[in-house]
DNA sequence: TAAGCGCTTGCAACCGGTTGCATACGCTTG
DNA sequence: CAAGCGTATGCAACCGGTTGCAAGCGCTTA
């Protein structure tokens, strides 16, 4: 309201110190052949003066803008927080921030790839953004380097953050097998999505591997919601399907597919065993506590920034291969000698 | 690694449309007095060689950003998700966009603070950030219009979202007495917290306006988090505290008291009753789903941007305060008539 | 037909920094 | 004592836009 503009200059410090701007650049900017005497006298009036340095003149002059995108998928659900925690923590260490936005709240992803491009990331992290080709992507990447987590990016694989996806799945199935089970429904993600798929799979040939025939009545499409755990886990109760373990891809399916078989009057893990993924924080706090699968997000944003910071500066990076971690809780039991 | 800068600019334009960048500037920029004919050869001319802006430069020439800052206590928790999503549907109709930082990435939420400033953010929603005094806040307000939600903004009352957690603690506390529970224990906030203490605050006054003795043994402090909920409910149980319902300051805390429940051997409504605060989106997911107190997020969110908005065009603004709304669902049940 | 007007357009300054080049200075060295 | 060198600083151009001012143009009007 009042006047809008008392920001500070570097001119105004160069008037306070008795020296030119550009001195002044050089002495904040840590430059070399600056005397001592002068950079203090510049610093203390730096400070006296509460000097805040205009990012958008400096990225301008500099060309590069010192902050790396983050595009996420929807807005900012649960289960990117760790990926982002990932990333800001390793971004801490270095001089760079963080520029997030949302594809959802975009109308599509591609209002928010703009944003994110027209602010000069210097970086950028895609988390799936399923609605953007890979070509998008991929012709930017000649400007600006990409990594891409959850999601393809044909043609730039090592810009690709991969989860043993298979691996996971295939444990966890394994494991409810080894516990007796023989009828294992599966509640998958959407299957445009190569995550959803890879579990999808890990699933099948566990069941194969373990000689046991796999019905495709058993195995319902969903969209990692909790609402979508409720809803297949209701249809494959009416539809009178016979199973004794539910092994949902997401954590949250898990939890939707828990309230199902709740108000069916089935108690987890008596009657049904269950085991989801992700290891959503909320995982170890439900009701029983979740058997699941762990994916490491927080390494895989610290990495995704290593990456990134690393061919800025012209290296030529490569990422590591992350695999998952099974978590033994409460929702898997022994399958009872006469299942119902 | 390829040429790092084939970037477009005005000039690129103006000499293929054969005018000067002002003109271009103008015609992109929607200005009068640009001839249908030129404006139309610029647009096209731009659209062939797929310029975009740089808004570094538009924001250096122009003064400010249009863009909005907004600061989270933690890394992007759960509980946030809705006011983001408000956040961006209303910024979605205007043309400014959005700068998230968190407090926690950022050692303290002054290096957050710091780098949403730097940006120049035309406006800013500060969400909690407790470890940021008010006058630091209030000092930017001179410049930058500010809007808290989630914490005390002592002096600019005006620019605070405030939601009626007093009524809203109230009703649920009344809700249980009405069920015949008289012995109702509460997991509060961390006391430091406004909206905390308001809900403390409901609890008490409800018990008081029926007659009911508060006994101070049933109050633990927490912090919000599930951890927090299963310690304080374990320390209530091990203590042999008598009470029949639950009253947790959030539904992350109610999640974790009904595990430490479960554990007890206690069922959720039938032993003691359990409500929540918050409405979180597992709210309606846990077993059995939670009774609770849902705050307009979304609604906040939107009331925010509205606000700055406002005030960034110059105008005077007033906040409508909010108020919560009762969820009734499972967890709650009358009083057994021989409680335990 | 000349003055006057409004619409288009270009010039140039500016936003707040950075940086190559040139200058001025003090000192060492032959 | 002059040449030579390195250090400290200033000048001015530049990053990519925006915008006030003035000039050029075609047209109307007296």
């Amino acid at each position: 309201m009042r006047s809008s503009k008392p920001s500070v200059t570097i001119y105004d410090i160069a008037r306070v110190a008795g020296v030119s701007a550009s001195t002044v650049s050089r002495a904040l900017s840590g430059h070399l052949h600056v005397a001592a005497a002068t950079r203090e006298s510049i610093r203390s009036a730096a400070a006296a003066l509460r000097y805040r340095p205009n990012l958008m003149a400096q990225d301008l002059a500099m060309g590069r803008s010192q902050t790396i995108g983050l595009l996420l998928p929807d807005t900012v659900s649960a289960f990117w927080g760790r990926l982002v925690k990932g990333i800001e923590t390793a971004l801490r260490e270095t001089d760079y921030s963080l520029l997030m936005a949302s594809a959802e709240g975009s109308a599509s992803g591609h209002k928010a790839l703009e944003l994110l491009v027209s602010h000069h990331v210097d970086g950028l992290v895609v988390a799936a953004g399923s609605d953007i080709p890979d070509e998008e992507l991929l012709g930017l990447d000649d400007e600006t380097p990409v990594v891409a987590v959850g999601r393809s990016l044909a043609g730039r694989e090592d810009g690709l953050i991969r989860v043993g996806n298979f691996e996971g799945a295939y444990q966890v199935t394994q494991h409810l097998i080894a516990l007796g089970h023989t009828r294992v429904a599966h509640i998958s993600g959407p299957l445009w999505h190569v995550e959803a798929k890879e579990r999808l799979r890990g699933y099948r040939r566990a069941l194969e591997d373990a000689g046991i025939p796999s019905d495709p009545h058993l195995v319902v499409e969903g969209d990692f919601t909790m609402r979508a755990g409720l809803i297949a886990t209701e249809h494959l109760l009416s539809a009178g399907r016979d199973f004794t373990a539910v092994f949902a891809s997401s954590d949250q399916m898990a939890l939707g597919a828990n309230l199902a078989l709740y108000h069916r009057g089935l108690e987890v893990p008596r009657d049904v065993s269950l085991v989801g993924f992700d290891d959503q924080p909320f995982a170890a706090y439900t009701r029983p506590p979740l058997t699941t699968v762990a994916q490491p997000l927080f390494e895989m944003g610290q990495a995704a920034v290593r990456y990134l910071i690393g061919r800025i500066r012209g290296r030529a990076e490569v990422l590591p291969r992350f695999t998952t971690t099974f978590c033994l809780r409460e929702s898997t039991a022994p399958r009872r000698p006469a299942s119902s």
